[in-house]
DNA sequence: GTTTGAAACACTTCTTTCCA
DNA sequence: TGGAAAGAAGTGTTTCAAAC
């Protein structure tokens, strides 16, 4: 990422959809604000707790705390980094920037409590990610023609509202249209769709997910399986005792579960598979990252 | 009862110092 | 010059007492 934490110019995105959390508190969302000005366009940084005591004059167990209840309430993704010779780095935060089940808990972007006259901002001023987030992208992007769809989210905030199509829940008979099921085959010809779709039914069914546009999210889902598989074809197996061993590795004092590595893959993908709906409803609003899923390309 | 900060702890790498 | 030991530095976690 984009290492811009020494620049006292930069700044960070804050979803709305975290200040309608009905546990976040203002210690919490203090924590989140000082995190986003460090993370990147996909929520991810890495200060260290003594970096984010200091920046908010409290104490560095405090913020671990905090940190702690975050990572409990699915707003923040701790992840615990060694070095390449075994050494103690900072976490790495991942932050939750759209609304997941496992960290929304009621919480959404068209809360009932947000009637028109409390959004100072159109909705569409949510749904995009900045690429970046220091002074020089502001300033390139000043001087750059604009793409539609692609300007920045405080100049999104005066524009006029795209109209969006309304989430819906997963059909329990949804299945990959031919046209999903060609463009899937020319990628994967090895994966048995109907039984990948049938769990990614299940799955949005279990979790509750929405989508604006469900065929989207399975492409996405598809395409983050089938990456993760390939990186990592031991834990794809599903075996537990792969993943405590990982994780033991990693981290010997950990108290941690062992399933949290699949917990945040689930949370990612999730994450992935809302803004790959929302772009694809939005062709060419990936603002600069080309599509990095290739959905709809 | 809850929240907070200080202190101590564990773990590792890196640097410095000493000695053969 | 090279290896071993000691100390410093940086990280996150836990405990405990004080304040609210």
């Amino acid at each position: 990422m984009t290492d811009h934490s020494a620049n006292p110019n930069r700044w960070g995105r804050i979803p709305a959809w975290w200040l309608d959390h009905p546990e976040l508190d203002a210690d919490g969302l203090a924590v989140l604000a000082a995190l986003s000005t460090y993370a990147d366009d996909m929520g991810v940084c890495w200060p260290s707790q003594a970096t984010l005591a200091g920046k908010l004059k409290r104490s560095r167990p405090t913020v671990n705390r905090i940190l702690g209840r975050l990572e409990a309430l699915g707003l923040v993704t701790i992840e615990h980094r060694r070095s390449a010779s075994g050494g103690r780095l900072s976490c790495r935060y991942r932050l939750a920037l759209t609304v997941t089940d496992d960290a929304g808990q009621g919480a959404r972007v068209d809360s009932p409590a947000d009637s028109a006259m409390d959004s100072p901002c159109p909705a569409a001023s949510h749904e995009q990610l900045e690429p970046e987030q220091n002074p020089d992208t502001l300033h390139r992007r000043a001087g750059r023609p604009r793409v539609a769809g692609q300007e920045p989210a405080h100049a999104r905030s005066v524009a006029k509202p795209a109209p969006k199509p309304t989430a819906e829940p997963v059909d329990q008979d949804w299945t990959p249209s031919a046209t999903d099921r060609q463009w899937a085959a020319s990628r994967f010809p090895a994966v048995d769709l109907d039984r990948h779709a049938e769990r990614f039914v299940q799955q949005c069914r279990a979790h509750g997910y929405r989508y604006r546009d469900v065929a989207a999210a399975w492409r996405s889902w598809l395409l983050q399986d089938m990456t993760r598989m390939a990186q990592q074809p031991a834990e794809a197996t599903g075996n537990p005792a792969n993943r405590a061993n990982r994780k033991a590795d990693a981290r010997p004092d950990a108290k941690r579960s062992a399933n949290r590595p699949a917990a945040d893959a689930e949370q990612r993908l999730s994450a992935w598979a809302s803004v790959a709906a929302r772009l694809n409803g939005q062709p060419g609003a990936a603002a600069g990252t080309a599509n990095p899923w290739g959905v709809g390309a």
